[in-house]
RNA sequence: GUGGCUAUGGUGUAACGGUCAACACUCGGGUUUGUGGAACCCGCGAUGAGAGUUCGAUUCUCUCUAGCCACCCCA
């Protein structure tokens, strides 16, 4: 049999495979997002990745959403779309359900969304978000709230306040630059745009590329007064909402211990539904210095779809950038093995009797696997010490009903002892090293 | 879509244009105490595809393909 007849075992372009390795990264970082999460009170939703292409088209145009997602038409006709991003979709189940929901609604969900783009570094086809919304409530408080939540999650990675840095920003701020300086309605997504790279680019590149959409006076100025937080202040003054909007939710999370959070006038943000706050994560790694997530309020969005209009502020925290954030920092822990013990056998062995004594262990809720490999001893030791498993139960035919054999590979310690005695021996050698 | 870089066993690497493409790990088998991670032995297994230059190509050239990175874009 020639190679070239084989199927290929490349996984399709973007997309990844999760071998069990992989798989209990998501699951550690899943676990911790869930817990942070429904801590605040958030409940889990979750919907069919395929949505009528239209929920997308409405806010940005039909050649992007063509492009960009995968999109096709179905049996009957319809055109349909992997989701890209999960907010058009919540708005539309809350917007469905707005007069039987209690506002405010707190509402989470773990999903994967596609992107028809080439892959890249922190940017793959298919990748998985925690999405966290809060629909109705109070402005401040829920946007205060939302910078505490994402403050929380990075926490309980494990990450330092040093590690990371939650820029803040208003749309609303934005546009009263906007209007002080005259810029047409038009042109402002593009200059918006500009702003949110001005980082990435040398200022001279920068005001040349500006300087094409606005006069050069303008765009001095412009530039002169979104250069600085106190620039900003004295020129749209301490009454401006968006102005006292930031500060006072600066201050109170400073109350609350969130340190780490800044006003950054020039951030934007991508999506065009963003209505007021907008906020964004970075990692301070100077090496690495990029955007890991970030969200903001859309009090509009819902409306696309009801009557009802109904504020609301979200985000969503995609695990690839977050795992390269976690990787960089270490802050990934060892994981041990989920089985926690092999049986084994000597001699000639008895399947029955050894699955007896792993059911009295499974009952206690410690996974127990039974060797079927039909190697020697050895071999069967050797896998498992390998396989990061931490104990074994020798099975024998020299032993007696009463009496179980367990070795616990990592401190090389080996008991024989009944079967509750083993057990209690298990679980507090388990306790004493357990990492998550 | 544009540009740059890369392509050798399952993985990671090696090979001035010149023997049978090397080494490590992994995997399979074996030896020795039938209580492990050791040692030793044996084995499986590769130059992405196609063309060209050459007496001879893993090595040089071109095309294709794939991957990575950047740009674009990130709604």
């Amino acid at each position: 049999m020639s190679k070239k007849t084989k199927l290929s075992t490349d996984n399709y372009k973007g997309v990844r495979d999760f071998y069990p390795e992989d798989l209990r990264e998501q699951k550690y970082i899943r676990s911790k997002m869930r817990e942070v999460v429904e801590g605040f009170g958030y409940e889990e939703y979750n919907a069919s990745p395929l949505e009528y292409t239209e929920i997308y088209a409405a806010k940005s145009g039909e050649e992007i959403v063509k492009e960009q997602t995968y999109t096709f038409e179905d049996k009957g006709g319809r055109t349909v779309s992997l989701r890209p991003e999960m907010t058009p979709t919540v708005a539309r189940m809350i917007a469905k359900k707005t007069r039987e929901l209690t506002f405010p609604v707190r509402w989470y969900s773990i999903a994967n969304l596609f992107r028809y783009e080439s892959p890249q570094k922190g940017r793959l086809r298919e990748h998985y978000q925690l999405n966290a919304d809060i629909f109705g409530g109070v402005t401040e408080d829920a946007d205060m709230e939302m910078i505490s939540l994402i403050h929380a999650i990075m926490k309980s990675f494990g990450a330092k306040t040093t590690d990371f840095t939650i820029y803040i920003n208003d749309r609303r701020l934005l546009n009263s630059l906007y209007d002080i300086h005259e810029i047409d309605s038009d042109l402002r997504p593009e200059i918006s745009k500009l702003l949110d790279k001005k980082d990435k680019m040398n200022s001279k590149e920068f005001i040349r590329a500006m300087s094409e959409l606005i006069e050069k006076e303008k765009t001095e100025s412009l530039l002169e007064n979104i250069s600085s937080p106190n620039k900003v202040l004295e020129v749209l003054g301490q009454e401006d909402p968006s102005i006292t909007h930031i500060i006072n939710i600066i201050e109170r999370l400073n109350r609350n211990s969130v340190t780490n959070v800044f006003f950054n006038p020039t951030l934007v943000r991508g999506f065009d539904y963003y209505t007021g706050l907008v906020f964004e994560v970075f990692d301070t790694d100077s090496k690495n210095p990029r955007s890991i997530f970030g969200g903001g309020r859309y009090d509009s969005l819902v409306s696309l779809f009801s009557d009802r209009d109904i504020p609301a502020v979200g985000f969503g925290l995609g695990d690839v950038r977050l795992l390269e954030f976690l990787k960089n920092h270490s802050l990934l822990p060892d994981y041990d093995s989920e089985i926690k013990i092999m049986i084994c056998h000597a001699g000639s062995h008895s399947y029955a009797k050894s699955s007896a004594i792993a059911n009295f262990f499974r009952e206690d809720k410690i996974p127990t696997e039974v060797d079927i490999s039909g190697k020697k001893l050895k071999d069967q030791i050797s896998r498992a010490s390998k396989r990061g498993i931490p104990f074994v139960i020798i099975s024998g035919d020299d032993q007696t009903s009463e009496q179980i054999k367990i070795k616990h590979l990592v401190s090389k310690k080996e008991l024989e002892l009944g079967i509750e005695e083993v057990r209690n021996w298990v679980k507090e050698t388990l306790n004493k090293n357990d990492s998550w």
